[in-house]
DNA sequence: TTCTAAAATAATATCGACAAAATGTACAAA
DNA sequence: TTTGTACATTTTGTCGATATTATTTTAGAA
């Protein structure tokens, strides 16, 4: 119930494209959010500009140039800002302003293993109180899902905006069932990070990877509700794309590129770490 | 490494309370944050006080009000809002302002079932991949809360804000060794949630509880490399907890307290969120 | 030349004023 | 009473100007 909520169910689609299905809002709903505020329209497009990858890791935010950017003033801007820094994609230092958050291959596969873990939780957890809206949801989004090309041209790849759309939420729907909006927020914000890795490696390459064979099996285990086999399965579709991404070997600036280097970063966080913990 | 940790490793402790310890900046290390802005400022007493349940859930948080109580302009308290709000500590309503997350028991249990799956991951994790280091600061810890009073009053019962500096660094080590900062930045999420709840109920009765047992027994199992009864006490110790503010029966202020009783709060969120996912 | 220190520049953070929106109130009509 | 509507008030959200702080450049000394 609440406030929270409309706090923590955030993203639950990428980018919000162009929202081509019924847009009705719904019932009573127009309750909420009638005027958009100018500060939650650039945090909604800088979001989008830093996940496409257009704004890349390490680049600085200054506040004049988010500004002219998106036609917006400071105080806006900054409240936007702050609030993608709490998301993680955005890091902030007093007095020193905002960056894109860094990338790199060590991050990519700490984010993976701990999105493995948390969707196999939300995984075995649908699994496991099992509601028949739950496995008609999951079966309704492998279906639309299907429906749709993954490329918007035949010929050479290009990413098609709706099948990202209905690919995200078709992996939602697994985990959708598990009766904790904490969990589906934090894998939302995983989630996030992760199309932000994918979309950072150049894949000009049309993929050749059979995805619509991996979610069918996937649903298939639900189906039959082998937990075990639906979670490996799970799994090894995460892990499966971030080792496409690592060979690709292109996880650009981690790093403002400005020259420090007598101090190695892991040594920096690590003291920080601990001077904060005592 | 880099940025993103400086955002994501946010509050290892509870509240940064008098920082007693060495607070040397450590070797070259006054590197980064030497002027803390107003901002910041306010955010961190902000979040105390809704963490410490001085601001009771629901609270409507005004602009204003904000401004005058932490002696801020509008700015820097937007920017705390704005970041708190994405916290989870602070609700936020496009042109409605800010208000203190709620808090209900439904919540509370919800927050417990995911805090107990995230730190099982983490302790499990950390006990597989297994490092001195990490086995030694769980000594440490234990070691460090054992010679602090629960109370500092032996009469009646008033918190001692050390012990819950050092009860939280406590937990922290048994899932620090689990190498996501991600899993580590949700549970420190999840502690403040939960400690805010402890907050809440009314504990002017000294907990008879036998807490330093549980934690011994606990260091006990970890030494003894049994995961699965390592696991079993840490759950049992957060559920047990959990029980003990839900039969106080005083989890007050769920909602602004405005009426609107005609539509239900979950029929509203599950709207909002299908509505989103389309 | 190399290092240090001070001035110059640029960027962040903050305030106060104003515009836009929501909320509350008074009053009329059913 | 209840319902609806125009007005007044409160509050949010935004802008532009200014003070404060970091960064870069320049000048000077070793």
């Amino acid at each position: 119930m609440c406030p929270t909520r409309e706090t923590r169910l955030r993203h639950p689609e990428i980018l919000e494209s162009t929202c081509s299905m019924d847009d009705s809002s719904a019932a009573v709903g127009d309750h909420d959010t009638i005027t958009p505020t100018l500060a939650s329209s650039v945090y909604e497009r800088l979001r989008g500009d830093i996940l496409r990858g257009e704004l890349p890791p390490g680049h600085k935010l200054r506040i004049e140039f988010v500004s002219e950017r998106y036609a917006a003033g400071g105080s806006p801007v900054r409240e936007a800002l702050n609030r993608l820094s709490a998301d993680g994609l955005v890091s902030r230092r007093d007095q020193r302003g905002f960056y894109v958050a860094s990338a790199s291959a060590e991050d990519l596969v700490e984010l993976t293993r701990t999105r493995c873990w948390l969707e196999e939780i939300g995984l075995r957890e649908s699994m496991r109180a099992f509601h028949h809206d739950w496995e008609e949801g999951v079966i309704l989004a492998l279906h639309r899902l299907s429906r749709i090309p993954r490329s918007t041209s035949p010929e050479e790849y290009h990413e098609n905006p709706e099948w990202e759309r209905l690919h995200r939420a078709f992996h939602r729907s697994l985990i959708s069932g598990c009766g904790s909006r904490w969990l589906l927020a934090f894998c939302d914000q995983l989630a996030d990070q992760a199309y932000r890795y994918r979309q950072l490696a150049v894949q000009r390459i049309y993929p050749k990877r059979k995805e619509k064979g991996e979610h069918e099996a996937l649903v298939q285990a639900v189906l039959a509700r082998d937990a075990d086999r639906a979670v490996a399965l799970l799994t090894e579709h995460y892990r499966l794309t971030a080792d496409i991404i690592l060979k690709t070997g292109d996880v650009p600036g981690s790093e403002p590129a400005r020259a420090n280097p007598d101090r190695t970063r892991t040594g920096t966080v690590a003291a920080r770490a601990r001077s904060r913990s005592k």
